[in-house]
This record gives C-alpha cells, structure tokens and sequence, in this order.
DNA sequence: CACCTTAGTGAAACCGATTGCAATTACTTA
DNA sequence: TAAGTAATTGCAATCGGTTTCACTAAGGTG
C-alpha cells in the first residue's frame, strides 16, 4: 500500500493529526515539530492523497467545464479552445484544476452538471453555454452552487456573467459598413436560441434604424455555427436578395458565406463586403482577409475565471458581471462603394 | 448537510452497505430490496458523492490530460484541441472526465502529474508531449501507473504511445516535391527536442537519398511551433540559400514561412512551393490553399485514450503502439517546374 | 501562590462511501 | 432429522485525510 498520514506520524512520533497540520502549515505548531515531520514525510515519499483530502475538507481545487453540445462541435470552433486558454491560466495561477465534461446533448448537459455539482467533483463551474431554453442556471442559482456563465443569460438575475456589449459590436459593425456606403446589408447568425444571436440581431437592426435603413427580414438567415452553416445561410439570402455586404456572426461562418459568393460567381469584397466575429486566427489568413470584430474570447475565459474564483473563495459574494470590450479588426474583406 | 448513504439506509430500512450494493446493482440484493431503496433514493433526492465513492473504490473514472509546455501555447495551436476532442469522445462514451492540469514549464509539468498520480485524482494519464528529455515516461512506468503518450517516445520500451509514421511522412512529402522535379528542397521543425522533428528530418534525409540529392544543412531550419518560427526560420535559410521548395513541418509555421517568403519578394508557390504537416483547419482557406499532410489528429486522440482505457481496465495489459495512417491532401502551394 | 492565558499536541469523531466476512433464513439432501 | 448450501442482508473495518475539543505544561498576573 501507499504511505498515509498515519505512516509519517508513526515516524515523526506525533499524532496524525499533527501531520495534516503541518500539512495545512498551522501556525500553532512549532517550528521543531514540523521540522520533523517534513523530515518523515521526506524520508517516506509521503505524498498527500487528493482524494480523502477532499472529501474531509469539501474542497476539491477544481473547477468543472461545460462544453456546450458535442465535444466534437465544441473543440472544432477555435472559439472555445481560446476561451479554455483563458481560463486555463487563471486556474493554473490560483492552483486550480480543470474537470471537463463533455455531454452529446441538452439531456447529459444537465446530467453532467448534477454530476459534478452533486458529486461534489469541483468546486464551482463555468457555463460556456447560454442557450434561452437553459433550465442550468435556475437551478444552479437554487442550489447556491458557485458558477459563472460565458454570455449574458436571458434572465441575469442573481447570476455572475461576462460578455461583450454584443448590441453595441454588432451596431459597430453594422455602422462600419454603412460609413463605406453599403444600405443593401444582409445579417448572417446562428440560431436564434442563443442569446447572443438575438443581442447581435438588435444590434444591426439599432444601427439601420439610427440611418433609416428600412430593416428587411429577408435580407437576415440563421443557420449553424460552421462553415456549411454561412453557406446555406449566404445561398438563401442569396436567391432572393443581392446584398452588398453582410454582417455574419462568426468567422467560422464567415468562410462559408464566402464560398457561396463565389459559387454564386460574386467576389469578395468587390461585388459584396463582409464583416465577421470572433477574430479566430483563421481570419488573418483568409482569403480575402476578414474584416472582423475582435470580442477577446481570451479575456472572456480569463475574467469568467475569476469571478468564479471570488464567488468560491467569498461565500457572501453578490452577483456580478463583467463587459469585455470588442476591437473592429480592418483587414481586407470590405470595401468602400 | 447532504443526504447520504445512510439517510438512504435508514429510510428504506436497510444498512448502508446494502444501498451501495444496489448502486452498484449488485446482483445479490432481491427485487424487493433494489425497489425500496430505489424509492428511499427518489424521494430523499439522494445523489452519490463520487469522491467518498472514488476514495473507498480507488477507482476515479476521470482520465488526466497532461498539456505540454504551458497552457496558453497548447490551446493557440489547433492541433492540441482537437487532439482533445478524440480524447474527449472516447472518454465520454466511456463515462470517464477529463482532468486537465496546465503547466508551466517543464518543472511544473512534473509536478502536476506527480499531483494526478500520487494524489489519485485520475486512473491514467494521457500525455501530449514527449520531448527527448522527458522524464515522466521512466517515472510514470516505475510507478506501474496506466498511461499513453501521443507521439513515439525515444525509448518507448514498456510504454503504450500512438502516432503517425513520421519517418514515412516526411518521407512522403519530400518525395512528392521531388517528383514535381524539385531539388533544392528546404526542410523547417521544430526543435529538435522534440521526437517527432528527429524524425521527419529522417524522412526527409532519406527521400533525399533515395533520389541521389545530396543533403545541405543549410537547407535545414529550426524554430519554435508559432507563425514567427516559420518566418525566422525561413528567414534564415533564405540569407544562405534559394530553395525552390519547402517540407515545413507545421502548418502554423507554414504561413510564416510563406509570409517570409513573400517579404523576400518570393511567390508562392511560382517561386517556392511549400508543403506543411497537420491539416489544421486554416490550412485550406490560406492563401494560397496548403497541400499538406493530414495526420489524422482527431484519430491520434481517439487511439491514445483507447488504448489508455484498456490499460486501465486490463491490469496486465501489456504494452502496445498504434500508428495512425497520414495522408497527402493536395491543394495549391506546390507546382511542378 | 493560586489562577488564568497561551502555545503545542493528541484523541477521536467525521467526511461518505465500499467490501470482506459473518449471520440469518430457507431449502436441499442424505 | 442433522447437516450442508444458497440466497440475502448486516456489521464493522477501511479508504486517507481534517477538525473539534480536551489536555498538558509553561509563562504571566495580581
């Protein structure tokens, strides 16, 4: 077997009790004592058993991931291993461990966090998902579990979030391409179950309005977030509408909605402009390269770490969120008209 | 407090030993008992605490992923995430987590492992790196501790790894330059610190040999794994040389190469063609779109926690490797001349 | 000098499960 | 009818720590 506590104690000729305080470095132990103890756990290879530790204090040092939908959809979008970097650092700062858990639907999602939550796995969790219909956060908020979410939630109440001003870059990107003369301007998102879908949407429709552009609902198509999703999206507004540029809320889409113009015999930007999300480094190197929104999906992680870090550490700690600012990013995707 | 065990116990009117026997469905509890408890379980809300479950089983069903280097790299090159995701979907089918310690540096790294295995926090181990230093694979073998690295070791006695043949990669993409009548032929790694640069250098020193090119060093560069490697590396064997081709052994580095290439005022690939390795998704949007080699990285993932999986449920199971097939995708960045 | 702190340590309960072994009952079998 | 066996279930030890409380001895105070 390995060696326990109970090892070094018998060595050190103290109480096993004595160990874990020198352990936990009490103070009320003195210096010869610890001395010894140190000395016996070095001469045993004693090393601490995570596990029962746990389970005697209720704190495991690990915060639980939740990826949204699929594993496989999750890592092939460059925006959650950005975000996962983010809170990767601050964890591994404040001596933290990840615990990810990835579920193939909206049913395991749930049962992924009852796991960890219930199983008493992590101590807090990040959400890096907010769809409208999550029944997670109501009862994560029941529970008075600590956890933070990445995107605002429809009801924010009572909950600790970090986001963009996704109306603001939106408006931002919608008001870049009417200043190059666009009006004839089509809006590309994924589904409209995501929050941030819906707040993009009203920040396009805000910047149309704010220069009388009539809004046209068919110049707008949801679809997935991939490559194949911009295409559909591009090819049906494509058949009834001829756009001069488009706000698509996501790079990833963004190749797609390049590709139909293509196959719809348009170039990009000269008979249409384009404007994405995201700044994934993909885009840098596109073809054209993108003009996009840089929203610091980095600093997303980065902040939603720490939040969830504080709402741990202070168990009284009030609700709070954080705004990460976005960057328009010019490159080369659109142009003056 | 939480419902425990024995809550359960008592209002099923049981002993606790016989509720976790129905947890474990154990065939020796009647019917009759199984349904009692069950009801007790539903109506008291009882969920099970995994860790006191992981400190009486020693089992943790949670498998840890050892990232190299520190984390902010891992994540910024697609090849870890999606590594991760064939890791993640093998472990999910399996019921396992994952827990992912970041690190630092090589010290650091140790350590986290160290932390995993002595701490009991994970029932194996997948490591994403292995450097021709590394100490972990003797250490990690010592303590008879179930474990799979991605990548070939250096000695990879008594060790299960899985990878590409890279011999045979480099191999195969020198030789297709070669057949599109190149002979001044580049070859960029990284460090040679690494296995996986030690041999695509073979790979590419024998398809020199094989077609009669005499070997030149000072055709040969390496750097770090990131866009500004390419461009040093590049950089420097262009202040020496004039290759009509490249084998770039990363495709991140491939656009620093081609960025150098073009700051030379080179095109390519009419002045120099370029094959790069890894198949990342950027790869084909570039400009112009990379031939490269796919090493089936999803796959990599899939077939180390595979194998880590059947380590861990096969005490004696002996050690094994599997090598992922490549493939050469064409694209645009190389012509014949 | 009697009493009160204070520092340092140990004993034992506890965290929430699992599991080997014993015990009970009912049923065979010789 | 005594004894052996199979089917269920309970007891209690165990996993490896943490933490409350009590205790001892030394020093301080009036």
């Amino acid at each position: 077997m390995n060696v326990t506590i109970k090892d070094v104690a018998q060595r050190a000729h103290v109480a096993p009790s004595t160990v874990s305080r020198v352990i936990a470095d009490n103070p009320r132990i003195s210096k010869e004592t610890k001395e010894r103890v140190f000395k016996a756990m070095e001469e045993l290879g004693y090393y601490p058993n995570a596990i029962a530790r746990s389970l005697a204090s209720k704190m495991t040092y690990t915060i639980g991931l939740i990826m949204p939908r699929s594993a496989e959809d999750a890592f092939s979008n460059p925006f959650f291993p950005e975000v996962m970097r983010g809170i990767s650092v601050v964890a591994h700062n404040e001596k933290y461990d990840l615990l990810i858990s990835t579920s193939g639907n909206e049913e395991e999602e749930k049962q992924a966090v009852i796991d960890m939550v219930k199983g008493r796995r992590v101590d807090g969790i990040v959400l890096l998902c907010s769809r409208t219909t999550d029944e997670l956060i109501p009862w994560l908020r029941e529970e008075k579990f600590p956890f933070t979410v990445i995107g605002k939630p429809l009801d924010s109440k009572g909950v600790c979030w970090v986001d963009n001003d996704n109306i603001g870059a939106s408006r931002l990107a919608t008001n870049y391409l009417i200043k190059h003369g666009h009006r004839e301007i089509a809006f590309i998102s994924g589904s409209l179950e995501f929050v941030v879908s819906l707040d993009r949407l009203d920040g396009y429709k805000l910047a149309l309005e704010e220069n009388n552009i009539p809004f046209d609902k068919e110049l707008v198509a949801q679809d997935e977030f991939s490559e194949d999703g911009g295409y559909n999206a591009m090819m049906r507004i494509l058949k009834q509408k001829k756009p001069t540029a488009v706000v698509v809320t996501d790079d990833i889409m963004s190749f797609g909605v390049i590709r139909a113009a293509i196959d719809y015999g348009l170039k990009v930007p000269q008979d249409v402009s384009l404007i994405g999300f995201n700044n994934i480094p993909l885009s840098a190197y596109a073809n054209p390269p993108l003009t996009t929104i840089d929203i610091s999906t980095f600093d997303l992680g980065v902040k939603s770490a720490e939040l969830l870090l504080k709402n741990i550490k202070n168990k009284d700690f009030v609700a709070d969120h954080i705004i990460v600012p976005v960057k328009l990013i010019e490159r080369k995707s659109c142009i003056k008209r």
